[in-house]
DNA sequence: TATTGTTATACTCTATAACTATA
DNA sequence: TATAGTTATAGAGTATAACAATA
């Protein structure tokens, strides 16, 4: 039974958290988690975490990307990324080309394995997305997105 | 500038990320650290971590609340949670009594000095969500709030 | 038998410094 | 002199197992 809490009896039911729910960068953090842990089990059966989902959704849309690239679109630091290249080159998934132009760099381009594996992969993040209408109207999810742009991109 | 991409020479210019840009975790993980990000700026003068914020607003909103439900509330695990307790305590901010009823609990309170410095780490707070103002409105951000939750909470 | 709080520890993620090869 | 990619390494964050005290 619920119970008010009282200074001689200093005892917590229910805990009061709108001074933290009130915060955008809690509600984004908590809903992002949320989201990537479904996304983690739905993306186990092709052994991609977020992250290389997102490198090798990139490599097939964009290919040639160099490493670079990658960094700088998704926010991730150089030395972190050379092991996720290494490990998706090491499956078969991805291939590195000589960079047409420019010396130093090496362009990434996706393998025909690698294309199939993504297009799996891709339709199962799409499915992930759907599901999620359960929770949002279709125009919500739309707009839930371009609000959370409009935070991200300034 | 711009050039075209061709299979003779694979160069990207301009990076395509549409195909992650439509998902939700993609966009509500790149929001959360870009807030996050803010914040860890504005409350360096209070030396509270976001995670510290939110268990020394919680403990100062709710008097007596237990590690259990604070590990519960923000999604902690509890042995990662007893180095923050300690340091918050050690810093002379929150103080432990025995619990009124489960002798294997403890009640956290939030000291004068606690109180204090949170009434103005929780006004740094307020003056950054208003700044995000400035890309969103209050309409919108209002909006942003009730969907994340909606994602998270199910 | 289950739960609260704790210790120790392992694993993952993220960040920094320094090096090479090329521009 | 600056940049692309790499190595090694440090630090922060997150996870599991096991324990003592209490319910």
């Amino acid at each position: 039974m619920a119970r008010k809490a009282s200074p001689a009896e200093p005892f917590i039911d229910e805990v009061d958290a709108s001074s933290i729910e009130t915060l955008l960068g809690y509600n984004a953090r908590r809903a992002a988690l949320a989201v990537i842990d479904v996304f983690l089990l739905r993306m186990a059966p092709y052994k991609l975490r977020p992250v290389d989902f997102s490198v090798a959704s990139l490599i097939v849309h964009n290919p040639g990307i160099t490493s670079r690239q990658l960094c700088s679109t998704l926010g991730i630091l150089p030395p972190n990324l050379v092991g996720m290249i290494n490990a998706l080159e090491k499956r078969g998934l991805i291939g590195k080309r000589a960079h047409p132009s420019d010396g130093r760099a090496t362009g990434l381009h996706a393998t025909a394995q690698g294309e199939v594996l993504l297009r799996q992969a891709e339709g199962a993040a799409r499915a992930l997305e759907d599901e999620l209408a359960t929770q949002l109207t279709a125009a919500e999810r739309k707009t839930l997105i371009r609000l959370l742009k409009k935070v991200y991109q300034s």
